[in-house]
DNA sequence: TTATATTGTAGTAAACTTACGTAAATTGTA
DNA sequence: TACAATTTACGTAAGTTTACTACAATATAA
């Protein structure tokens, strides 16, 4: 789970390490930016260890040698690094919070991009493509995802609705056929209403796409599951961040069912476009 | 626009270099992950330039030396430059165009976490505090991210809405008096009626808080501004994505309104959180 | 032709790595 | 528990690579 960044691997590995590592881990973790423009030497100074001792830490960890290490650092730096005990404090500025929690949404975002199964969208882009109507359901703020997937797909020219409602949901799901798709977004995928429906959607021939966590039962029942894992909330006052890795998904899975239908349907988004001009001050007022 | 990438900054500064520097340029950009792990000598070599032009090349763009180079490069190869040439191409499969749009995004949550003003999220967070109630308005893609926004902020024990009707917004707008917040969520700032009701709610005395473009007509109008500035679509293919920022910032808000209320607050959140348990199958099922 | 800008050569300095030796810690044994 | 043996950890110093600087040569423009 916590691979693929070098800060986060040297936090894990953290209880692993021996004295002098340990000790240039720490000089690192307080500051990876500074240690990326920094000497060996003087990195090995401020961690009162000697040089080589700096350079064994790097190879430990896969790189080459010192600017191997550097380097890696740095491009972990922008998606990761930021990551390291970077939860809200109580006692934190905005210039504090602020930061933590775009950082927060942007390394899960990257967590989802190098996870996603590229299968399993084409799968779902698949079954969006035949779909003869899609339903897009979803409760609380899930509800707000299913209304933006709403506002997306329409645009494809077939039969989109968003329901929020579970009595709606319910009477879709039982009135819904084989061709139907019921596209179903759910943050635990556990709510008992939401999973009852889609038990209902399938018993009737409907496709269920369940946009939810890995193993949950709407994800069991679902008959093509995009698993979204992220973490739980660590901390308080950090923001639930999985809607917006769900409206990215969904941002996906627009581009491709868009790219499916070739070129000649660009004409007909562009007209969608335009029909919103007159509503619109012009940009050169 | 373009600032902040070394990619991009290359990429804009190409037709003013001279011969040997652009030489560099173009083996640096046709494979900067290469650049990042080659000695001066084999990138000199590369492109078939002697070593101190390289240097030169290198501190043109504001680096200490060629190791320096490195690392700034490395910097923006994770957020940024990916983002040359990464426009979704009409041929591209789904592991083309998944990662693109993941990096969109990404990208684009990057540069407002850098660009925006911490000074106006505490202005704003004072008028959230202050508020007798918070109506929370949007249109089309905006409305859900209004949808969003009543879900999170009802938490916090003060009559909060949203509405996605025109007619509704004028309504509530024209009714609204000092002490009632406005919140207005537009992605261009310039639809007609979306403006006319920020000025109908500041003409009654509330308070206007538009999250929107800046220089926008609902910019200028509004109380309290919260500047996105988000790249407009670069191709066809490439979704909206400012309306995960603006979802990114209602968070930020949120955050800071907890923490302002102080952890004496928090077992109401936990009451909220609570209420959802019956609804849902346990983990361990 | 002269001045300016550009590029390369060669030497130098800095940074990093390796090899080796010593110290510390761990483990097994008495 | 103490001691010895073995392994592991660490630092010193030498060596090697890498990058930088100063200067010279070439090209370019005036």
């Amino acid at each position: 789970m916590h691979s693929q960044n070098l800060i986060n691997v040297i936090t894990d590995a953290l209880p692993n390490l021996n004295k002098s590592e340990s000790k240039v881990a720490q000089v690192i973790l307080s500051d990876p930016d500074a240690a990326t423009s920094s000497s060996i030497a003087s990195l090995a100074k401020k961690a009162g260890v000697s040089e080589p001792s700096v350079n064994r830490f790097c190879k430990r960890f896969n790189a080459a040698g010192f600017p191997d290490f550097k380097i890696k650092l740095a491009k972990s730096l922008v998606s990761g690094v930021r990551f390291v005990n970077r939860n809200v404090n109580p006692d934190d500025e905005v210039s504090g919070y602020t930061p933590k929690i775009f950082d927060s949404t942007i390394n899960n975002l990257a967590l989802v991009r190098d996870s996603i199964s590229h299968s399993r969208v084409n799968q779902v882009v698949d079954k969006l493509i035949q779909a003869r109507r899609i339903y897009f359901f979803g409760l609380g703020a899930s509800g707000s995802v299913a209304r933006d997937a709403e506002n997306k797909f329409f645009r494809f020219n077939l039969p989109v609705s968003f329901h929020d409602d579970v009595l709606m949901q319910r009477m879709l799901a039982s009135t819904g056929t084989t061709g139907d798709v019921f596209f179903i977004i759910s943050h635990t995928g556990r709510t008992k209403e939401v999973v009852e429906v889609a038990e209902i959607a399938r018993v009737n021939g409907s496709t269920v796409i369940g946009l939810t966590a890995p193993g949950s039962p709407l994800a069991n029942i679902s008959s093509v599951t995009l698993d979204v894992e992220v973490p739980e909330n660590t901390d308080e006052y950090m923001p639930m961040t999985s809607r917006i890795v769900h409206l990215v998904i969904l941002d996906v899975l627009a581009t491709g069912v868009t790219l499916r239908r070739g070129p000649e349907f660009l004409p007909h988004l562009e007209k969608i476009k335009n029909s919103l001009k007159p509503t619109r001050y012009p940009k050169d007022g």
